[in-house]
RNA sequence: GCCGGUUUAGCUCAGAGGUAGAGCGAGGGUCUCAUAAUCCCUAGGCCGUGGGUUCGAGUCCCACAACCGGCACCA
């Protein structure tokens, strides 16, 4: 019966829809669909989500740029993901939109019932509250700038943040403290690998503050109940989606959905290191303040890093999917990423170790095995799998090693390490382990030379032993590689679906003795390792400029709207390198300004007179600039990219009429432009090609 | 600055007190069923540096360094 079997609900995260999908996204999305299908074969009966993250200002200001509505862009970015989920045959049963009405009520109907529970309790306790903000925002960002000294930057893009006031809903993340700490204590897997759950508690150790939950200066968003001017902010809404996925707030009353008791709380929510602290605390705290059972599992991955570097759309180097599937194939990419990604770990992303992996292993490995036991089988036995066993008066017992090899079957024990493997989610181990298995094959054959075996029933035991491990090989792969060993699978004569043979019931004898093998044909033609690397390359300059001749990135055309604070989406790399990267780096493409606005803003050329380290900080740098008339004391963020030494003598532009500040206790009076572009996001000054007079204006 | 991690053969990594391991790459050889595939042999690596504990240390302890995360700081 469907009904009895066990559930099991893992998540990928709700991507933010602002742009094309990388390799890193795909990343995520492939190691779920391995647990996922890896389940199903285990018996539980598995809901997959994946989604679109649709809301939010870089949306809104994508659209704008691209002369499209909002929902235009999304409707279009939300088909490109579907596309890639397709072609890489991710079996997911639920995809959530953030701007569907389902996914709106949903994150309704957790709000109502959160306040409902908050009426009981006096005002000063309550979950969500209305309170009057005032203090600095930034208008360009979204970002409210608290916790600096007055007047304050952005602390996105580093503009002057203007004096609000301005009315919201805010979470009291600050009264769950105890209750967080008492659930990494008591489930300590709650958030895994487990030094992320240090990090996350150590985090909450240090203080929460309550985090602001609706906006009223965006319209790109779902609605306050009954408060309609404010439209839900990031992190309360896509968190929400975990919930839509199966069937929150469906419904009138919208929380006796039958599919969501089935499969809430989630088992596991896969996510990118990067957000961690979204799902490992605000998360948890939403749904406490909503008396609805937690999630059991946050484990956040690594990042896929591209040739050793982090992937960013300024760099020109981020990897996309599609190439790869197209050129080698789905289960290439998947095999690839799972098994040479040390999971949990930073892993890299190289074509050339992909091309290598896939031909080692794919072609040469399990391809090769598939292809020379099926050939012998036609050819001895007219295509019939033979029967298992030689009998005893077999002279193959008596030939020196090859008794031994025969008696000792590696299938049932690949099995184990294998399964014992994937419980830890040590998916590089289970895949080594199964094509151990399939090495262990070869390497039977190379003793038992089946080939120059005269007696039929010596031949029989021996090729049955090779068929019947290829096939086991064949249904432990079947997660990681879907496509190749179910033609495999029919090769070998099997009917039906591999994915309906359970992996926890795996036993030797699975191959009935007669059964007629299917045709054969190789599942994994070579690849000429120049030759694909080449067409990779062209489809993904096409990828990253669609339209141009294949030659350099567009500058202008780069990152427009990534930054932003992270998104759930931005998992596994790219995105949350550029999101990273971003936050450090030049704003993305804000409103116009007028002439007049820019010429408020006073630059001049400065000469460094000295520079020093501060004491107790990484990146920032204390410089006396002489601007021509005076000399400033200015502190810089730049002690990543510079050492003091070799910036005294240097001339730099200087905002000079910038409002002084206090970092560290110490003033800053006026600020050095930089670029941060640099590698990994370190920050390159503003210079002069031509000798400049120390005092110059800028503009 | 604080907290955590890593540092082992050309590359990617495993090992966790008792004579240094795997895969890939490279070199040599074998077989011929197979996708110029398979199989076998070959790497003489101060196991980051310096101390210590021990009969004995990649393996435990202490310092130091480099790199990588998280926080702080900055943007």
């Amino acid at each position: 019966m469907e009904n009895s079997k066990p559930k099991y609900y893992l998540t990928t995260p709700i991507y933010y829809a602002n742009s094309r999908p990388h390799v890193g996204s795909a990343y995520t999305t492939i190691v779920c669909d391995v647990i996922a299908r890896y389940k199903r074969m285990c018996g539980y009966d598995v809901a997959y989500l994946t989604g679109t993250d649709e809301h939010g200002v870089n949306i809104e200001r994508a659209a704008e740029k691209a002369g499209i509505t909002p929902q235009e862009l999304v409707d279009k970015n939300e088909k490109i993901f579907r596309d890639l989920w397709k072609l890489l045959g991710i079996s997911i049963t639920d995809f959530v939109r953030t701007t569907s009405d389902d996914h709106a009520r949903a994150v309704q109907t957790l709000v109502r019932r959160t306040m409902e529970r908050d009426q009981h309790l006096p005002p000063e306790k309550r979950s969500i509250y209305k309170a009057k903000y005032e203090g600095r925002y930034c208008i360009y960002d979204n970002l409210y700038v608290t916790d600096t000294p007055e007047p304050a930057n952005c602390q996105i893009c580093g503009r002057p943040a203007e004096l609000i006031s301005e009315e919201n809903y805010f979470f009291k993340l600050s009264a769950y403290q105890d209750r967080l700490l008492e659930l990494y204590r008591t489930q300590p897997d709650f958030v895994q690998p487990d030094f992320r759950l240090n990090e996350v508690r150590s985090f909450v150790e240090s203080g929460l503050k309550d985090v602001s939950i609706s906006r009223k200066t965006i319209k790109w968003g779902i609605p306050w109940p009954d408060d309609p001017e404010h439209v839900f902010y990031v992190w309360y809404d896509a968190l929400t989606s975990y919930m839509t996925g199966v069937g929150y707030g469906e419904g009138a009353g919208g929380e006796a959905n039958p599919r969501f008791n089935e499969y809430w709380p989630a088992d596991l929510h896969m996510i990118g290191k990067e957000i961690i602290r979204f799902h490992a605390v605000y998360w948890p705290a939403f749904l406490m303040a909503a008396e609805l059972p937690l999630p059991k599992r946050i484990h956040a991955h690594g990042w896929l890093l591209f040739e050793s570097e982090k992937m960013s759309k300024s760099k020109g180097n981020v990897a996309y999917a599609e190439p790869i599937v197209k050129t080698l194939g789905n289960d290439a990419l998947r095999y690839y990423l799972l098994r040479e990604v040390v999971f949990g770990q930073d892993g890299n992303f190289s074509r050339e170790a992909l091309i290598t992996r896939y031909n080692a292993d794919l072609a040469n490995g399990l391809g090769n095995l598939a292809s020379r036991t099926l050939t012998m089988i036609e050819r001895s036995f007219q295509g019939a799998i033979p029967p298992i066993e030689a009998p005893p008066e077999s002279t193959l017992w008596s030939k020196d090693d090859l008794g031994v090899t025969l008696a000792k079957n590696h299938a049932p024990e690949a099995v184990q390490v294998a399964q014992a493997a994937f419980e830890r989610f040590d998916f590089s181990a289970y895949v080594s382990a199964v094509w151990q298995l399939i090495s262990q094959v070869d390497q039977f054959l190379a003793i038992a030379k089946p080939w120059s075996v005269k007696e039929q029933h010596d031949l029989q035991a021996i090729l049955y032993r090779a068929a019947e491990t290829l096939r086991i090989a064949v249904v432990l792969a079947h997660p990681v590689i879907p496509e190749a060993t179910q033609k495999i699978w029919q090769q070998l004569g099997q009917s039906g679906k591999l994915e309906d043979v359970r992996i926890d019931q795996l036993e030797w004898g699975g191959l009935k003795p007669g059964t007629k093998i299917g045709k054969i044909e190789a599942v994994f033609p070579r690849a000429d390792k120049k030759e694909t690397l080449e067409k990779i390359e062209t489809m993904e300059n096409e990828l990253r400029n669609p339209g141009a001749p294949a030659a350099e990135p567009k500058p202008s055309a780069a990152p427009t709207t990534e930054a932003d604070v992270p998104r759930p989406g931005g998992a596994a790399g790219a995105t949350a390198q550029a999101a990273a990267a971003a936050a450090t780096a030049a704003p993305a493409v804000p409103a116009k300004i007028g002439i007049e606005d820019f010429a408020k803003v006073e630059l001049r050329v400065g000469l460094v007179k000295s520079a020093e380290r501060i004491q107790g900080a990484d990146k920032l740098l204390k410089l006396l600039v002489d601007i021509g008339d005076e000399v400033r004391q200015v502190l810089a963020g730049i002690a990543m990219g510079y050492t003091p030494e070799e910036l005294v003598g240097r001339k730099v532009v200087v905002v000079t009429n910038l409002a002084p500040r206090k970092m560290r206790g110490l003033e800053s009076n006026g600020m050095l432009l930089a670029a941060s572009a640099g590698p990994d996001g370190k920050p390159i000054l503003c210079t002069f090609a031509e000798d400049i007079p120390v005092g110059s204006k800028v503009k």
